[in-house]
DNA sequence: TCGACCAAAAGTGTATACAATTTTTGAAAA
DNA sequence: TTTTCAAAAATTGTATACACTTTTGGTCGA
Protein backbone atom coordinates (compact mmCIF):
# COMPACT_ATOMS: atom_id res chain seq x y z
CA UNK A 1 0.00 0.00 0.00
CA UNK A 2 2.64 2.49 0.94
CA UNK A 3 5.30 3.35 -1.75
CA UNK A 4 8.65 4.89 -0.95
CA UNK A 5 7.16 6.79 2.40
CA UNK A 6 8.52 10.45 1.77
CA UNK A 7 6.55 10.89 -1.33
CA UNK A 8 3.79 9.10 0.13
CA UNK A 9 3.89 11.94 2.94
CA UNK A 10 4.69 14.53 0.12
CA UNK A 11 1.52 13.40 -1.71
CA UNK A 12 -1.00 12.75 1.11
CA UNK A 13 0.01 17.00 2.20
CA UNK A 14 -0.50 18.19 -1.06
CA UNK A 15 -3.67 16.34 -1.68
CA UNK A 16 -4.87 17.91 1.57
CA UNK A 17 -3.60 21.54 0.79
CA UNK A 18 -5.01 21.16 -2.56
CA UNK A 19 -8.31 20.02 -0.71
CA UNK A 20 -8.53 22.75 1.32
CA UNK A 21 -8.30 20.54 4.34
CA UNK A 22 -5.22 22.37 5.14
CA UNK A 23 -5.66 26.36 5.41
CA UNK A 24 -3.06 28.72 4.73
CA UNK A 25 -0.63 29.42 7.23
CA UNK A 26 -1.62 26.27 9.37
CA UNK A 27 1.50 25.15 10.98
CA UNK A 28 3.08 21.78 10.48
CA UNK A 29 4.63 20.63 13.42
CA UNK A 30 7.07 17.82 12.43
CA UNK A 31 6.30 15.31 15.37
CA UNK A 32 2.23 15.97 15.12
CA UNK A 33 2.98 15.07 11.05
CA UNK A 34 5.52 12.13 12.22
CA UNK A 35 2.91 10.29 14.80
CA UNK A 36 0.06 10.77 11.95
CA UNK A 37 1.80 8.96 9.14
CA UNK A 38 3.32 6.24 11.75
CA UNK A 39 7.57 7.49 10.67
CA UNK A 40 9.97 9.00 12.50
CA UNK A 41 10.57 13.16 11.57
CA UNK A 42 13.50 12.44 9.17
CA UNK A 43 11.16 11.62 6.30
CA UNK A 44 8.63 14.17 7.74
CA UNK A 45 11.32 16.56 7.16
CA UNK A 46 12.11 15.44 3.79
CA UNK A 47 8.68 15.61 2.84
CA UNK A 48 8.52 19.27 3.92
CA UNK A 49 11.51 20.32 2.04
CA UNK A 50 10.06 18.72 -1.58
CA UNK A 51 7.21 20.58 -0.44
CA UNK A 52 9.09 23.90 -0.12
CA UNK A 53 10.49 23.34 -3.27
CA UNK A 54 6.61 23.77 -5.17
CA UNK A 55 5.98 26.59 -3.08
CA UNK A 56 3.08 24.67 -0.96
CA UNK A 57 4.98 25.40 2.09
CA UNK A 58 7.31 27.75 3.34
CA UNK A 59 9.89 26.74 6.34
CA UNK A 60 11.07 29.51 8.60
CA UNK A 61 14.24 28.73 10.36
CA UNK A 62 13.75 27.60 13.87
CA UNK A 63 10.13 27.92 13.86
CA UNK A 64 8.95 25.66 11.42
CA UNK A 65 6.86 24.62 8.35
CA UNK A 66 3.73 26.57 7.31
CA UNK A 67 0.89 25.96 4.79
CA UNK A 68 1.83 29.16 2.25
CA UNK A 69 0.21 31.92 2.18
CA UNK A 70 0.80 32.99 -1.60
CA UNK A 71 0.90 37.31 -1.32
CA UNK A 72 -1.66 39.09 -3.97
CA UNK A 73 1.47 39.95 -6.10
CA UNK A 74 2.30 36.12 -6.24
CA UNK A 75 -1.03 35.26 -7.03
CA UNK A 76 -1.09 37.37 -9.97
CA UNK A 77 2.11 36.42 -11.14
CA UNK A 78 1.07 32.61 -11.33
CA UNK A 79 -1.89 33.04 -13.07
CA UNK A 80 -0.03 35.38 -15.58
CA UNK A 81 2.81 32.17 -15.80
CA UNK A 82 -0.49 29.86 -16.45
CA UNK A 83 -2.08 32.22 -19.06
CA UNK A 84 1.49 32.48 -21.02
CA UNK A 85 1.79 28.60 -21.05
CA UNK A 86 -1.61 27.95 -21.54
CA UNK A 87 -2.20 30.17 -24.43
CA UNK A 88 0.93 28.64 -26.42
CA UNK A 89 -0.60 25.32 -25.61
CA UNK A 90 -3.32 25.68 -26.74
CA UNK A 91 -1.98 26.79 -30.02
CA UNK A 92 -0.21 23.96 -30.60
CA UNK A 93 -3.17 21.93 -29.67
CA UNK A 94 -5.05 23.17 -32.60
CA UNK A 95 -2.32 22.54 -34.68
CA UNK A 96 -2.14 18.31 -33.10
CA UNK A 97 -5.45 17.87 -33.04
CA UNK A 98 -6.75 14.52 -33.85
CA UNK A 99 -10.39 13.03 -33.10
CA UNK A 100 -9.01 10.84 -30.33
CA UNK A 101 -7.42 13.87 -28.41
CA UNK A 102 -11.12 15.27 -28.86
CA UNK A 103 -13.00 12.65 -27.07
CA UNK A 104 -10.71 12.73 -24.47
CA UNK A 105 -11.45 16.05 -23.69
CA UNK A 106 -14.83 15.61 -24.49
CA UNK A 107 -15.21 12.23 -21.90
CA UNK A 108 -12.88 14.58 -19.53
CA UNK A 109 -15.42 17.44 -19.23
CA UNK A 110 -18.58 15.25 -18.98
CA UNK A 111 -16.81 13.95 -15.74
CA UNK A 112 -16.50 17.26 -14.59
CA UNK A 113 -20.48 18.13 -15.37
CA UNK A 114 -21.30 15.18 -13.12
CA UNK A 115 -19.23 16.28 -10.36
CA UNK A 116 -20.22 19.55 -10.51
CA UNK A 117 -24.43 18.13 -10.34
CA UNK A 118 -23.33 15.62 -8.08
CA UNK A 119 -21.74 19.13 -6.02
CA UNK A 120 -18.56 16.73 -5.20
CA UNK A 121 -16.80 19.75 -4.13
CA UNK A 122 -12.62 17.82 -3.93
CA UNK A 123 -13.56 15.96 -6.56
CA UNK A 124 -15.12 18.77 -8.92
CA UNK A 125 -11.96 20.89 -8.03
CA UNK A 126 -9.49 18.20 -9.26
CA UNK A 127 -11.26 17.69 -12.29
CA UNK A 128 -11.76 21.27 -12.93
CA UNK A 129 -7.55 21.54 -12.59
CA UNK A 130 -6.59 18.33 -14.34
CA UNK A 131 -8.68 19.35 -17.57
CA UNK A 132 -5.50 21.45 -18.27
CA UNK A 133 -2.92 19.18 -17.57
CA UNK A 134 -5.07 16.66 -19.43
CA UNK A 135 -4.80 19.25 -22.65
CA UNK A 136 -0.77 19.12 -21.68
CA UNK A 137 -0.58 15.14 -21.29
CA UNK A 138 -2.65 14.89 -24.95
CA UNK A 139 -0.40 16.74 -26.39
CA UNK A 140 2.15 14.67 -25.18
CA UNK A 141 4.47 16.99 -23.31
CA UNK A 142 4.54 15.61 -19.93
CA UNK A 143 7.54 18.11 -18.52
CA UNK A 144 4.62 20.64 -19.16
CA UNK A 145 2.03 18.44 -17.63
CA UNK A 146 3.87 18.25 -14.43
CA UNK A 147 4.69 21.76 -14.74
CA UNK A 148 0.55 22.49 -14.81
CA UNK A 149 -0.03 20.68 -12.42
CA UNK A 150 2.56 22.61 -9.74
CA UNK A 151 1.25 25.75 -11.28
CA UNK A 152 -2.60 24.70 -10.39
CA UNK A 153 -2.05 23.41 -7.09
CA UNK A 154 -0.67 26.85 -5.96
CA UNK A 155 -3.78 28.07 -8.05
CA UNK A 156 -6.17 26.04 -5.56
CA UNK A 157 -4.20 27.93 -2.61
CA UNK A 158 -4.92 30.77 -3.92
CA UNK A 159 -8.60 30.82 -4.70
CA UNK A 160 -9.15 29.62 -1.21
CA UNK A 161 -6.87 32.76 0.19
CA UNK A 162 -8.70 35.28 -1.74
CA UNK A 163 -12.14 33.27 -2.34
CA UNK A 164 -12.89 33.19 -5.86
CA UNK A 165 -16.39 33.39 -6.87
CA UNK A 166 -16.03 31.32 -9.99
CA UNK A 167 -18.13 29.30 -10.43
CA UNK A 168 -18.02 25.87 -11.08
CA UNK A 169 -20.30 25.08 -13.39
CA UNK A 170 -19.08 28.57 -15.00
CA UNK A 171 -15.26 26.94 -15.43
CA UNK A 172 -17.12 23.81 -17.04
CA UNK A 173 -19.06 25.85 -19.67
CA UNK A 174 -16.09 27.02 -20.41
CA UNK A 175 -14.38 23.97 -20.59
CA UNK A 176 -16.99 22.63 -22.92
CA UNK A 177 -16.57 25.98 -25.51
CA UNK A 178 -12.77 25.24 -25.31
CA UNK A 179 -13.07 21.61 -26.57
CA UNK A 180 -15.73 22.60 -29.06
CA UNK A 181 -13.52 25.32 -30.47
CA UNK A 182 -10.32 22.72 -30.80
CA UNK A 183 -12.53 20.09 -32.30
CA UNK A 184 -13.42 22.87 -35.20
CA UNK A 185 -9.63 23.86 -35.35
CA UNK A 186 -10.50 26.96 -34.66
CA UNK A 187 -7.28 28.36 -33.34
CA UNK A 188 -7.78 31.75 -32.57
CA UNK A 189 -11.01 31.34 -30.97
CA UNK A 190 -9.59 28.78 -28.63
CA UNK A 191 -6.88 30.69 -27.92
CA UNK A 192 -9.36 33.05 -27.18
CA UNK A 193 -11.92 31.24 -25.13
CA UNK A 194 -8.77 30.00 -22.54
CA UNK A 195 -7.37 33.84 -22.39
CA UNK A 196 -10.86 34.38 -21.13
CA UNK A 197 -11.26 31.43 -19.03
CA UNK A 198 -8.05 32.28 -17.42
CA UNK A 199 -8.84 36.28 -17.11
CA UNK A 200 -12.05 34.85 -15.54
CA UNK A 201 -10.87 32.97 -12.77
CA UNK A 202 -8.27 35.27 -11.98
CA UNK A 203 -10.36 38.29 -12.15
CA UNK A 204 -12.84 36.82 -9.87
CA UNK A 205 -10.55 36.84 -7.12
CA UNK A 206 -11.52 39.15 -4.02
CA UNK A 207 -7.92 40.42 -2.77
CA UNK A 208 -8.86 40.26 0.76
CA UNK A 209 -7.66 37.59 3.01
CA UNK A 210 -9.66 36.01 5.67
CA UNK A 211 -7.79 34.80 8.90
CA UNK A 212 -6.14 31.38 8.37
CA UNK A 213 -7.45 28.29 10.45
CA UNK A 214 -5.71 25.19 12.04
CA UNK A 215 -5.97 21.88 13.20
CA UNK A 216 -3.98 19.22 11.50
CA UNK A 217 -4.94 16.24 12.90
CA UNK A 218 -8.51 16.75 12.12
CA UNK A 219 -7.78 17.61 8.16
CA UNK A 220 -5.97 14.51 7.34
CA UNK A 221 -7.44 12.28 9.02
CA UNK B 1 29.72 32.49 5.73
CA UNK B 2 27.04 29.46 5.59
CA UNK B 3 23.40 30.18 5.20
CA UNK B 4 21.26 27.17 6.26
CA UNK B 5 23.22 24.41 5.37
CA UNK B 6 21.28 22.36 3.45
CA UNK B 7 20.37 25.09 0.77
CA UNK B 8 23.88 25.74 0.57
CA UNK B 9 24.67 21.82 -0.59
CA UNK B 10 21.78 22.73 -3.02
CA UNK B 11 23.24 25.84 -4.22
CA UNK B 12 26.79 24.29 -4.78
CA UNK B 13 25.61 21.25 -6.02
CA UNK B 14 23.15 23.25 -8.72
CA UNK B 15 26.22 25.18 -10.14
CA UNK B 16 28.25 21.89 -10.21
CA UNK B 17 26.10 20.69 -12.26
CA UNK B 18 24.82 23.09 -14.10
CA UNK B 19 28.71 24.26 -15.09
CA UNK B 20 29.55 20.79 -15.86
CA UNK B 21 31.69 19.96 -13.34
CA UNK B 22 29.55 17.25 -12.75
CA UNK B 23 28.28 14.97 -15.64
CA UNK B 24 24.95 13.41 -15.96
CA UNK B 25 24.59 9.96 -14.52
CA UNK B 26 27.20 10.67 -12.08
CA UNK B 27 26.55 8.93 -9.07
CA UNK B 28 26.08 11.23 -5.70
CA UNK B 29 27.30 9.10 -3.04
CA UNK B 30 25.75 10.61 0.15
CA UNK B 31 28.64 10.09 2.78
CA UNK B 32 31.37 11.77 0.45
CA UNK B 33 29.28 14.48 -0.30
CA UNK B 34 28.58 14.79 3.37
CA UNK B 35 32.56 14.30 3.96
CA UNK B 36 33.29 17.15 1.46
CA UNK B 37 30.62 19.66 2.84
CA UNK B 38 31.27 18.72 6.42
CA UNK B 39 27.84 18.00 7.68
CA UNK B 40 26.22 14.69 8.28
CA UNK B 41 24.56 12.27 5.37
CA UNK B 42 20.79 13.85 7.06
CA UNK B 43 21.87 16.96 5.75
CA UNK B 44 23.11 15.93 2.30
CA UNK B 45 19.93 13.72 1.88
CA UNK B 46 17.50 16.89 2.50
CA UNK B 47 19.50 18.70 -0.26
CA UNK B 48 19.46 15.72 -2.83
CA UNK B 49 15.54 15.38 -2.09
CA UNK B 50 15.08 19.26 -3.38
CA UNK B 51 17.12 18.46 -6.15
CA UNK B 52 14.67 15.56 -7.18
CA UNK B 53 12.04 17.98 -7.48
CA UNK B 54 13.96 20.05 -10.09
CA UNK B 55 15.03 16.94 -12.08
CA UNK B 56 18.58 17.90 -12.06
CA UNK B 57 19.10 14.81 -10.15
CA UNK B 58 16.82 11.26 -9.78
CA UNK B 59 17.32 8.95 -6.91
CA UNK B 60 16.99 5.79 -7.26
CA UNK B 61 15.30 2.91 -4.33
CA UNK B 62 17.87 2.05 -1.92
CA UNK B 63 20.47 3.05 -5.03
CA UNK B 64 20.92 6.49 -4.46
CA UNK B 65 21.51 9.67 -6.59
CA UNK B 66 22.74 10.26 -10.03
CA UNK B 67 22.85 13.20 -11.79
CA UNK B 68 19.87 13.37 -14.51
CA UNK B 69 20.13 12.18 -17.59
CA UNK B 70 17.32 13.74 -19.81
CA UNK B 71 16.25 11.26 -22.62
CA UNK B 72 15.69 12.96 -25.85
CA UNK B 73 12.37 13.22 -25.42
CA UNK B 74 12.85 15.20 -22.34
CA UNK B 75 15.29 18.04 -23.64
CA UNK B 76 12.43 18.37 -26.41
CA UNK B 77 10.04 18.99 -24.14
CA UNK B 78 11.66 21.14 -22.15
CA UNK B 79 12.78 23.62 -25.11
CA UNK B 80 9.45 23.19 -26.31
CA UNK B 81 8.30 24.98 -22.91
CA UNK B 82 10.78 27.54 -22.79
CA UNK B 83 9.84 27.94 -25.84
CA UNK B 84 5.90 28.72 -25.04
CA UNK B 85 7.24 30.91 -22.08
CA UNK B 86 9.40 33.20 -23.63
CA UNK B 87 7.49 33.82 -26.62
CA UNK B 88 4.54 35.05 -24.27
CA UNK B 89 7.33 36.44 -22.06
CA UNK B 90 8.51 38.83 -25.19
CA UNK B 91 4.61 40.29 -25.93
CA UNK B 92 4.84 41.17 -22.70
CA UNK B 93 7.95 42.89 -22.82
CA UNK B 94 7.37 44.78 -25.57
CA UNK B 95 3.93 46.21 -24.23
CA UNK B 96 5.41 47.08 -20.90
CA UNK B 97 9.13 48.24 -22.06
CA UNK B 98 10.69 51.29 -20.74
CA UNK B 99 14.30 52.48 -21.83
CA UNK B 100 15.55 51.64 -18.28
CA UNK B 101 14.63 47.97 -19.14
CA UNK B 102 16.21 48.34 -22.32
CA UNK B 103 19.04 49.76 -20.62
CA UNK B 104 19.55 46.52 -18.33
CA UNK B 105 19.22 44.19 -20.90
CA UNK B 106 21.65 46.08 -22.98
CA UNK B 107 24.00 45.88 -20.33
CA UNK B 108 23.61 42.44 -19.66
CA UNK B 109 24.48 41.55 -23.20
CA UNK B 110 27.77 43.85 -22.81
CA UNK B 111 28.72 41.57 -20.28
CA UNK B 112 27.83 38.33 -21.90
CA UNK B 113 29.82 39.57 -24.96
CA UNK B 114 32.74 40.54 -22.67
CA UNK B 115 32.75 36.57 -21.04
CA UNK B 116 32.70 35.56 -24.60
CA UNK B 117 35.39 37.44 -25.55
CA UNK B 118 37.38 36.49 -22.85
CA UNK B 119 36.56 32.24 -23.12
CA UNK B 120 34.88 32.20 -19.79
CA UNK B 121 33.57 29.50 -20.31
CA UNK B 122 31.39 28.94 -17.23
CA UNK B 123 30.77 32.62 -16.90
CA UNK B 124 29.44 33.30 -20.36
CA UNK B 125 27.51 29.88 -19.85
CA UNK B 126 25.90 31.40 -16.98
CA UNK B 127 25.54 34.94 -18.57
CA UNK B 128 23.51 33.54 -21.35
CA UNK B 129 20.92 31.53 -19.97
CA UNK B 130 20.52 34.86 -17.01
CA UNK B 131 19.59 36.93 -20.25
CA UNK B 132 16.56 35.38 -20.30
CA UNK B 133 15.71 35.21 -16.44
CA UNK B 134 16.75 38.71 -16.38
CA UNK B 135 13.89 39.33 -18.97
CA UNK B 136 11.43 37.61 -16.27
CA UNK B 137 12.73 39.77 -13.61
CA UNK B 138 12.62 43.18 -15.86
CA UNK B 139 8.98 42.06 -16.39
CA UNK B 140 8.18 42.26 -12.72
CA UNK B 141 7.40 38.19 -12.62
CA UNK B 142 9.70 36.88 -9.94
CA UNK B 143 7.46 33.39 -10.72
CA UNK B 144 8.18 33.26 -13.90
CA UNK B 145 11.99 34.16 -13.47
CA UNK B 146 12.10 31.53 -11.07
CA UNK B 147 10.08 29.10 -13.40
CA UNK B 148 12.55 30.30 -16.41
CA UNK B 149 16.07 29.59 -14.02
CA UNK B 150 15.07 25.84 -13.15
CA UNK B 151 14.23 25.48 -16.98
CA UNK B 152 17.64 27.22 -17.98
CA UNK B 153 19.00 24.63 -15.36
CA UNK B 154 17.97 21.84 -17.08
CA UNK B 155 18.94 22.95 -20.49
CA UNK B 156 22.72 23.38 -19.09
CA UNK B 157 22.39 19.37 -18.81
CA UNK B 158 20.53 18.71 -21.81
CA UNK B 159 23.09 20.75 -23.62
CA UNK B 160 26.26 18.83 -22.63
CA UNK B 161 24.40 15.50 -23.30
CA UNK B 162 23.71 16.12 -26.78
CA UNK B 163 26.93 18.36 -27.26
CA UNK B 164 25.43 21.36 -28.50
CA UNK B 165 27.27 23.07 -31.35
CA UNK B 166 25.58 26.30 -30.80
CA UNK B 167 27.95 28.77 -30.49
CA UNK B 168 28.63 31.27 -27.69
CA UNK B 169 29.26 34.39 -29.65
CA UNK B 170 25.81 32.95 -31.96
CA UNK B 171 23.62 33.23 -28.80
CA UNK B 172 25.27 36.64 -27.92
CA UNK B 173 24.34 37.67 -31.45
CA UNK B 174 20.45 36.43 -30.87
CA UNK B 175 20.27 38.08 -27.97
CA UNK B 176 21.42 41.35 -28.94
CA UNK B 177 19.54 41.62 -31.95
CA UNK B 178 16.79 40.92 -29.66
CA UNK B 179 17.05 43.66 -27.37
CA UNK B 180 17.10 46.02 -30.56
CA UNK B 181 13.57 44.93 -31.82
CA UNK B 182 12.38 44.78 -27.93
CA UNK B 183 13.52 48.92 -27.92
CA UNK B 184 11.37 49.25 -31.36
CA UNK B 185 8.79 48.28 -29.72
CA UNK B 186 8.33 45.91 -32.72
CA UNK B 187 6.42 42.96 -31.04
CA UNK B 188 6.23 40.72 -34.02
CA UNK B 189 9.87 40.90 -34.83
CA UNK B 190 11.19 40.70 -31.20
CA UNK B 191 8.61 37.18 -30.53
CA UNK B 192 10.22 36.27 -34.13
CA UNK B 193 13.74 36.48 -33.20
CA UNK B 194 13.29 34.68 -29.65
CA UNK B 195 11.05 31.78 -31.42
CA UNK B 196 14.34 31.73 -33.47
CA UNK B 197 16.67 31.67 -30.81
CA UNK B 198 15.48 29.08 -28.88
CA UNK B 199 15.05 26.90 -31.92
CA UNK B 200 18.44 27.42 -33.16
CA UNK B 201 19.96 26.42 -29.49
CA UNK B 202 17.36 22.92 -29.63
CA UNK B 203 17.68 22.14 -33.62
CA UNK B 204 21.66 22.26 -33.05
CA UNK B 205 21.37 19.40 -30.29
CA UNK B 206 23.18 16.35 -31.87
CA UNK B 207 21.19 13.46 -30.45
CA UNK B 208 23.47 11.00 -30.06
CA UNK B 209 25.15 11.03 -26.30
CA UNK B 210 28.42 10.87 -25.02
CA UNK B 211 29.11 8.35 -21.83
CA UNK B 212 29.06 10.01 -18.44
CA UNK B 213 32.45 10.29 -16.32
CA UNK B 214 32.19 10.83 -12.74
CA UNK B 215 34.45 12.01 -10.15
CA UNK B 216 32.42 13.88 -8.01
CA UNK B 217 35.67 14.65 -5.33
CA UNK B 218 37.45 16.92 -8.13
CA UNK B 219 34.82 18.58 -9.91
CA UNK B 220 33.43 20.00 -6.37
CA UNK B 221 37.08 21.25 -5.53
C1' DT C 1 38.95 -19.04 -19.21
C1' DC C 2 34.61 -18.17 -17.72
C1' DG C 3 30.51 -17.89 -15.12
C1' DA C 4 28.13 -18.92 -10.63
C1' DC C 5 28.13 -18.22 -5.96
C1' DC C 6 28.97 -16.43 -1.44
C1' DA C 7 31.07 -13.59 2.10
C1' DA C 8 32.74 -8.93 3.05
C1' DA C 9 32.37 -4.14 2.22
C1' DA C 10 29.96 -0.20 1.05
C1' DG C 11 25.81 2.32 0.73
C1' DT C 12 20.98 3.48 1.49
C1' DG C 13 16.57 3.91 4.54
C1' DT C 14 14.78 4.97 8.91
C1' DA C 15 14.75 5.88 13.83
C1' DT C 16 16.54 7.95 17.77
C1' DA C 17 19.43 11.04 20.62
C1' DC C 18 20.73 15.44 21.93
C1' DA C 19 21.99 20.39 21.55
C1' DA C 20 20.05 24.84 20.40
C1' DT C 21 16.13 27.68 19.76
C1' DT C 22 11.47 29.15 20.28
C1' DT C 23 7.07 29.08 22.59
C1' DT C 24 4.40 28.63 26.62
C1' DT C 25 3.42 29.20 31.37
C1' DG C 26 2.92 31.19 35.71
C1' DA C 27 4.08 34.10 39.26
C1' DA C 28 5.66 38.65 40.70
C1' DA C 29 5.49 43.61 40.00
C1' DA C 30 3.36 47.79 38.24
C1' DT D 1 -6.06 43.90 35.51
C1' DT D 2 -2.06 44.13 32.60
C1' DT D 3 2.92 43.73 31.91
C1' DT D 4 7.30 41.55 32.62
C1' DC D 5 10.39 38.02 32.96
C1' DA D 6 12.44 33.63 33.95
C1' DA D 7 11.91 28.75 34.16
C1' DA D 8 9.72 24.81 31.90
C1' DA D 9 7.99 22.61 27.92
C1' DA D 10 7.84 21.98 23.24
C1' DT D 11 10.00 22.21 18.73
C1' DT D 12 13.57 22.45 15.42
C1' DG D 13 18.43 21.38 13.55
C1' DT D 14 21.95 18.09 13.22
C1' DA D 15 24.49 13.89 14.13
C1' DT D 16 24.72 9.14 14.91
C1' DA D 17 23.24 4.29 15.20
C1' DC D 18 21.63 0.34 13.04
C1' DA D 19 18.93 -2.71 9.94
C1' DC D 20 18.58 -3.85 5.28
C1' DT D 21 19.99 -3.76 0.31
C1' DT D 22 23.28 -3.46 -3.25
C1' DT D 23 27.93 -3.83 -4.90
C1' DT D 24 32.40 -5.80 -4.80
C1' DG D 25 35.91 -9.23 -4.88
C1' DG D 26 37.46 -13.50 -4.79
C1' DT D 27 37.00 -18.65 -4.78
C1' DC D 28 35.32 -22.79 -6.66
C1' DG D 29 33.66 -25.78 -10.22
C1' DA D 30 32.68 -26.61 -15.03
Amino acid sequence: MESSSTSHIVESLTRAIVDHRLHPGTKLAEQKLADHFGVSRTLVRQALFQLTQNRLIRMEPARGAFVATPSVEEAKQVFEVRRMLEIEMTRQFVRHVTPSKIKALQAHVAEERKAVEQQDVPGRTELLGDFHVRMAELLGNDVLADMLRDLISRCALITLMYQSSHGAEHSNDEHQALVKALAAKDEARAVQLMDEHLSHVMSELTFDRKPPTSDIALALS
